[in-house]
RNA sequence: CGCGGGGUGGAGCAGUCUGGUAGCUCGUCGGGCUCAUAACCCGAAGGUCAUUGGUUCAAAUCCAAUCCCCGCAACCA
């Protein structure tokens, strides 16, 4: 296979003297000579394969989460690209909703305004991040809307949307709805009251009676969603009834959304209109039939439930096909927590790129996480990983490669001659790459796809040591086994920068470059075969391909970083009232007599507190900073005219105040003179 | 007893479905090499696989119970 004329002989690069390296700029942008593809098979001839990433929820900047899902299905499709299959890769964002609405509100725009600000930063991040998108689809667009209302006609005329006269007993001062069962000889159990009977106007998808399918589907089908883990999750959660999904909402309460098509009273709800973006997005380019087959979604673990559940439902309900796979990676965990504005430990995707670059980041999110499983995210170990790997293994071995071939072949490649078993050995351990790749891609192993890679780098560094080529230099006679020796890890590296340019491809890019092959043409079943770098190739070395981090430098820099106050985000104002508004409050001095743990919820604590001749109850969600024991006797502020509330059983008569940094960090208010409880507070 | 996930050498993780000498990367220690980005190569130390009991010729792996950690849900007047 390796032996005779390879058909896909690589062409060299025009004048090599004009190939000045250059500094090798890693800011997420991909070089633009990119090689033509060679004569594209017919279309038919080649497998399909449709990814895609959720579409995101434009109510927040991008963050690692959303990167990690992207830059997973860019690596995956850019993967099946090298393999010669008709990839399609979709992402875009979701932009209906009441939270998108108050977003909007909460930032002075138009809903419209603000989807088109937050959908470019979503668009711009991927584009700096080089993510190779086929197509980018909001929710907003035109084409989008009208599926949709063909898909919900289409499940409302099947009669799998019912008016949802969802009527219950209704207890005014729960503000919930009771079953019979609930109820205290007619009476809300917490108020000792008559329930009023309610009738609410909703649409309902018939979810619960497609149960029973979608159970016998999944038990079938054991690879419908991967890995097994999640399988299992959704398994268990058909085993109990899963109920009808209310699909609709009140369209003077939500106007942001579209409209259900045979009642413009309502809108459709967020999940059904997102989760049809990944069909809408084909029927725009009429490419249905061609993709939907070979559709495999990537998503991460906190949406499983739409899309192992709703989904399937709705798609079954449709008459659209099933999705072939429903892949559902972990979380990445910072400080071993995870990731949350709250928590303050939010990591922005374009900080790490600026400061590992594109590649290295990417190789490190693919390379640390097992597929489905949370994995832990510091700088630390980026750059760990990112040294001992890309730096010390493969850079390292470019490095060492081209000095010797500029110093003994003056940086021209020569001709191999006769391999010896220690340059066949090495060889296969390329050659079998593609196939063992493959295998791992399918399965999901994205880590050890890349382990592969790099542990036959990694030989071809043992290689050096076993051979020794700077022995065979010092005699003449042994000539020509160098010019093997060398033209045997040239091609080596030549393989690796096929393999891993899915994964890293501006560094693949600079690595052929590098090796002087830049404009040659190239894809996976290249990798499988020998001696493609023409002899007479002029090499181009260049600075190294990744230089080392400098961890204590990054220790000191990330200290620093975090002692440098952030640049103060513009604080976020409530609309204007008038004293009068305030007046309608009423604050004052409590003295907490007694404090205990809610008997029924984990962050609740209960509180008996006196302000002079009256004593309330308050129920208060502070049990995560304060025990109860340090409560006692301490003087705090309570707004004493809410309205009553029942928390999980217990009725709270007021709300005690109480600051919240940007971290999460909770501090009660307290009076610094000591006034006796029942003062009032303006 | 709401649902689910996890506990494997100093660190981070595979391996558990389909029992059969406990594996990888990093780190540590010792050695080698000199072409190279103080890199690479070789060797060594280090684990009763959370605990207890059971099944088995054989258990990290199967079963049962217990302890600890983490998500989700409920819930922050």
């Amino acid at each position: 296979m390796s032996d005779g004329t390879p058909r896909n002989r690589i062409v060299l690069d025009e004048p090599e003297e004009t190939v000045e390296p250059g500094p090798p700029v890693d800011r997420g942008q991909e070089p633009q000579t990119r090689a033509e593809p060679a004569p594209e098979p017919q279309l038919q001839d080649r497998d399909a394969y449709y990814a895609t990433t959720p579409i995101f929820y434009v109510n927040a900047e991008p963050h690692l989460g959303h990167a990690y899902t992207t830059l997973l299905v860019d690596v995956v499709t850019r993967f099946h690209r090298l393999k010669g299959d008709d990839t399609f890769f979709l992402t875009g964002t979701d932009e209906h909703g009441e939270k998108v609405q108050k977003a909007a509100a909460a930032a002075g725009k138009t809903p419209e305004e603000y989807v088109d600000d937050v959908s470019s930063q979503f668009r711009n991040t991927w584009d700096r991040m080089g993510v190779r998108y086929d197509g980018f689809i909001r929710t907003t667009d035109a084409h989008h809307k009208e599926v949709v209302l063909e898909v919900l006609q289409k499940v409302y005329d099947a009669g799998d949307i019912v008016f949802g006269e969802y009527s219950g007993l209704y207890c005014v001062r729960c503000e919930r709805y009771y079953t019979e069962k609930e109820l205290v000889d007619g009476k809300c159990p917490q108020h000792e009251i008559e329930p009023e009977y309610r009738t609410e106007a909703n649409y309902f998808f018939t979810m619960e009676k497609y149960r029973e399918w979608w159970r016998e589907t999944l038990t079938a089908n054991p690879d419908l969603i991967r890995p097994e883990r999640y399988r299992n999750e959704v398994l268990a959660m058909l085993r109990e009834p899963i109920g009808d999904l209310s699909i609709s909402r009140p369209r003077d309460r939500v106007p942001w959304g579209i409209p259900l098509p045979w009642d413009d009273g309502h809108v459709a709800y967020v999940w059904f209109d997102a989760l049809i973006n990944y069909y809408s997005a084909l029927v725009a380019r009429g490419t249905v039939e061609r993709y939907w087959p070979h559709v495999n979604h990537f998503i991460g673990k906190d949406i499983l439930k739409p899309h192992g559940l709703f989904w399937p439902i709705m798609l079954k309900a449709a008459g659209i096909p099933l999705y072939q796979h429903l892949n559902v990676h972990g979380y990445w965990l910072v400080d071993e927590r995870k990731m949350s504005k709250s928590l303050g430990n939010v990591i922005r995707p374009l900080d790490m790129v600026r400061r590992y670059g594109n590649d290295a980041f990417r190789y490190f999110l693919l390379r640390d996480m097992t597929f489905g499983l949370d994995a832990s995210f510091s700088e630390t170990a980026i750059a760990e990983r990112v040294n001992s790997d890309l730096a010390n293994d493969l850079g390292n071995l470019l490095n060492r490669t081209l000095g010797m071939l500029q110093r003994y072949r003056d940086g021209v490649v020569p001709a191999a001659g006769a391999m010896e078993p220690e340059d066949v050995e090495l060889r296969k351990a390329f050659t079998d790459l593609p196939a063992k790749m493959t295998r791992y891609f399918e399965e999901l192993q994205f880590e050890r796809a890349i382990e592969a890679v790099m542990e036959a780098v990694r030989k071809a560094n043992k290689y050096i040591t076993d051979v020794k080529p700077w022995e065979l230099a010092r005699d003449q006679a042994s000539s020509e086994r160098l010019d093997t020796v060398l033209n045997t890890l040239l091609e080596a590296l030549r393989c690796a920068s096929i393999l891993l340019d899915p994964v890293i491809p501006a560094k693949a890019h600079e690595l052929r470059k590098q090796l002087g092959i830049r404009n040659a043409p190239f894809d996976l079943s290249n990798a499988s075969q020998w001696a493609l770098i023409p002899a007479g190739t002029r090499t181009a070395p260049g600075e190294p391909l990744f230089p080392k981090i400098d961890l204590d430098a990054l220790t000191k820099e990330i200290e620093e970083s975090h002692a440098e106050p952030e640049a103060p985000a513009a604080l976020e104002h409530k609309d204007e009232v008038t004293i009068d508004d305030f007046g309608r409050l009423e604050f004052r001095v409590v003295t907490v007599e007694k404090a205990e743990d809610h008997p029924n919820a984990d962050k609740l604590l209960v509180l008996t507190v006196r302000m002079g001749p009256e004593t309330r109850t308050v129920v208060s969600g502070i049990k995560a900073h304060y025990s109860a024991d340090q409560l006692v006797g301490k003087r705090l502020v309570l707004v004493t005219n809410l309205k009553p509330v029942t928390l999980r059983g217990v009725e709270s008569q007021g709300m005690i105040l109480a600051a919240e940094n940007d971290e999460g960090v909770l501090s009660l208010v307290t009076l610094d003179r000591d006034l006796a409880d029942g003062s009032e507070v303006r």
